[in-house]
DNA sequence: ATCAAAGATTGCACGTCATGCAAAAATGCA
DNA sequence: TGCATTTTTGCATGACGTGCAATCTTTGAT
């Protein structure tokens, strides 16, 4: 078996890019509110049904939901207290490990953020986009922290690592895609430090 | 004209709080998703069409939305600087005063805590119940930084203000209701420290 | 090349959410 | 009472999203 993918797989890769970026040049053309599931797939040659066989929603086409394949080593090492014994630290490491992970390409990232920066509900409304995701990193946080399921601090974390993470995301952007988000989450860290000092 | 209110405002808000009451009923017996905006009106007595007079979705209606009234000698002030002319202290402040807004009462803050505690997905899948509050204060810290539209600091700050809210709130209701969320703002700033220090 | 198993797409029916519009009912006020 | 203003309501409409069963495609073995 060589490396290459099936037939099987390289269609579903392509179908589903091809879902993506319909929806985003509709999302460019009409805006977000007036694009319709019916409109990408006529776009795409393919049946309403079989959108929702990619995607959960509207919504998790237009950012290019993937779900997060964070390195299970590195999400052990985590929850079990490494790599430096730093709580603060590590979790940061953690961000940092996210923003490493290619979700998306350096193109369909921009449309993403170009979206959203026209589109400002579209994350503030539905999160759930990256609600698997979030979750992930809530059990992470909790194992660390050995916190049972009463103890909020995992939720609250989570989500302000995904802010973090976003905001970063958002910084780069702004300087022209030059280096990688990871450079800019120095500045959010200071940002976010001067809101709670 | 005296305090009192005319029939109108009364019948008013009686309606808005026969719906809510039924909403937290019937998602207590059959879980938000299984609640049909349907049954609720049902329960009320009440057409569908009237339901979407008094809130945008079921998810509003479930949460008990309200819109933000922050006095407004409080928001100038904060956006002018004051009071105290330290941004982290005065957003602080600013946070407490969020809270003393009566939103809700205690049992229906009560009800909407255990709901969300029942149905995680509400808070993560559609935020935009806080919407207009969120974007209020995020104007607000907007002007008070003389930010222009293109810096994300408000964004987050104000995202990260309504988590801290959530929070604090969270673990007043943990604490059997004692005192007042304001109290726990202060275990819930040192908490968040500890995540970015 | 053939064929069966596994996987993906599709159409259809269905239920729900949400909005616009205009008629009808309720309320406030002179 | 009668008239103006709000509110409620029914109806039509459109979009979202899911379950199901039929159909088509790919795969891998013979």
């Amino acid at each position: 078996m060589q490396n290459e993918l099936g037939l099987r797989e390289r269609k579903k890769i392509a179908r589903r890019d091809a879902l993506i970026d319909a929806t985003h040049e509709l999302v460019r053309e009409q805006g977000l509110e007036n694009v319709t599931v019916e409109a990408i797939c006529e776009r795409v040659g393919v049946s309403v049904r079989t959108f929702f066989n990619y995607f959960e929603s509207k919504l998790h086409a237009a950012v290019g939901a993937t779900p997060l394949a964070l390195d299970d080593d590195v999400a052990v090492t985590y929850a079990q207290g490494g790599p430096s014994g730093d709580f603060a630290a590590d979790t940061r490491t953690l961000l940092e490990q996210i923003l490493e992970l290619p979700a998306l390409s350096k193109e369909r990232m921009a449309a993403v953020i170009e979206i959203v920066k026209a589109e400002p509900t579209l994350l503030t409304r539905h999160m759930s986009i990256f609600e698997s995701a979030l979750h992930q990193v809530q059990d992470l946080i909790r194992q660390r922290l050995g916190a049972d399921e009463s103890d909020s601090r995992p939720e609250l974390y989570a989500m302000t690592l995904f802010h973090l993470a976003r905001w970063a995301t958002s910084r780069w952007h702004e300087a022209g895609g030059a280096g990688h988000p990871r450079d800019y989450v120095d500045a959010t860290y200071g940002e976010l430090r001067e809101l709670i000092t």
